[in-house]
DNA sequence: GGCCTTTAACTTGTATACAATCACCCGTCA
DNA sequence: TGACGGGTGATTGTATACAAGTTAAAGGCC
């Protein structure tokens, strides 16, 4: 969380609120007093407001009429809708970037991300998770950079932070298990192919396989409803999906 | 402009900026002064800044670090751009519509829209425009819903809504011509075509039509762009793009 | 005369006070 | 005993006052 200090208090009120709210510390369907969660956050409720505000566009809560803030419920199929639009928007970027032609540092600069990438997996039996996740949401920030527009690039942003649907979510090295780390690999062989199609031009495959690789979140989040239960209190945002 | 008496300031705020910025009022890149502003409209500064938070997210507005506002400024490729993901998103609605099945209610209250945009075209010379905006947002509109997802549903609403991608953009009785009027019977070819493609569970056909239909729009745009300079002002939001 | 520094005014960001609305509960009347 | 009405409490929405930071201008010094 880097420098406190510099940001304002309506930025942390939106972190604290999306932390609290993602830990499952509000149940799902729950109200949010305005007055109350001021004091807890130690901020007004005037950058409170503001943070809720974000969140309801960020579609974490809900905003009833006139009676104030819900935490939103979501169940597998929303899970699964957002997993899909994002393959679609990323797949965007990437079809663009290909038939555009994407900038050559950029192409440069991706694929030293992957390279990395290569070495926090590689000793598969202990690989660097955190470098892997903080990788691996640099490589979905470039693919939003690669199609050389403003406009794609924050619609991609957009969509990547949200937090049910960012290729973050559902990361949780509590399930490391062999499979998992499978799945790592799957999922690194699709980013090389990306980039492979966007730098041969290739805008159908590029976008197709940008869509298959969002699908990955999908067989990960089935495994968690699987998994042990407790996890729903570990992994963040587990907690807002109700069993449908 | 329904019931301002039930809309809160923040609501109203929202709407008199926008309408503010769009009508070129304030330049593209220009500075937006709380106070001033707050006075000019007749609301106080806390509901307004909520109304430029808005503003900020559809893009309209962008916020300089701890130096309040300005107008943001789009040039043709934003605009493309737009319009393109404005395309891919209702294409996303149109396949997963066509994927999984929709409604039968819901296709034919969608063949309804049509039908009456049909009436609203038929005599060519005469059209009736402003059934016709009408009409065509609510198709827009329906084809969010058909996938049956409330989170694509929400997707495409906010895209639809956005003051430079949406259906309805430089859409203006302005520039009736014949061309102009032989583009809306195309659109309108697309609009059946579509739902046809729905009702076959066509799903890739339904996309790539959707796709197709949204460029519509960068021609109407083009045309704007070489008539009468002197549309500029009367068409909303064109005052804020500007010659690259 | 030019540049740097300091100060002052303005602008945004935050807190708090106030207003209005909503919901719930209790009491009274039929 | 049940239902309706009034009132009271809490909670959100709005306005305004205050603080902090930024910018611009003016004056002094080199």
């Amino acid at each position: 969380m880097a420098e406190t200090n510099r940001m304002s208090q309506a930025e942390k009120a939106t972190i604290s609120l999306r932390g609290l709210i993602m830990s499952g510390e509000y149940p799902a369907g729950s109200r949010l007093p305005e007055v109350a969660l001021s004091e807890r956050i130690g901020i007004s409720r005037t950058p409170l407001r503001q943070a809720m505000d974000r969140l309801v566009t960020e579609g974490l809560l809900v905003r009833a009429a006139s009676s104030g803030c819900r935490v939103a419920r979501f169940d597998l199929d929303d899970i699964n809708d957002a997993i899909e639009l994002r393959g679609v928007i990323e797949g965007m970027a990437a079809r663009l970037a290909a038939e555009r032609g994407a900038e050559e540092t950029l192409m440069a600069k991706a694929e030293a991300v992957l390279d990395a990438i290569d070495v926090a997996l590689e000793p598969v039996s202990a690989l660097d998770f955190t470098a892997y996740v903080r990788l691996n949401a640099e490589f979905h920030e470039m693919l939003g950079q690669l199609a050389g527009s403003p406009v794609i690039r924050r619609e991609v942003d957009r969509i990547t932070q949200l937090p049910l649907a960012s290729p973050s979510s559902f990361l949780s090295d509590q399930l490391m298990g062999p499979e998992f780390a499978a799945s790592l690999i799957r999922a690194q062989d699709h980013h090389r192919g990306i980039l492979a199609a966007i730098a041969a031009r290739e805008g159908s495959r590029a976008e197709a396989l940008a869509r298959e690789h969002a699908r990955l979140a999908r067989e990960k989040f089935d495994y968690l409803q699987h998994a042990d239960p407790k996890l729903t209190r570990r992994v963040p945002g587990l907690a807002l999906v109700t069993a449908e």
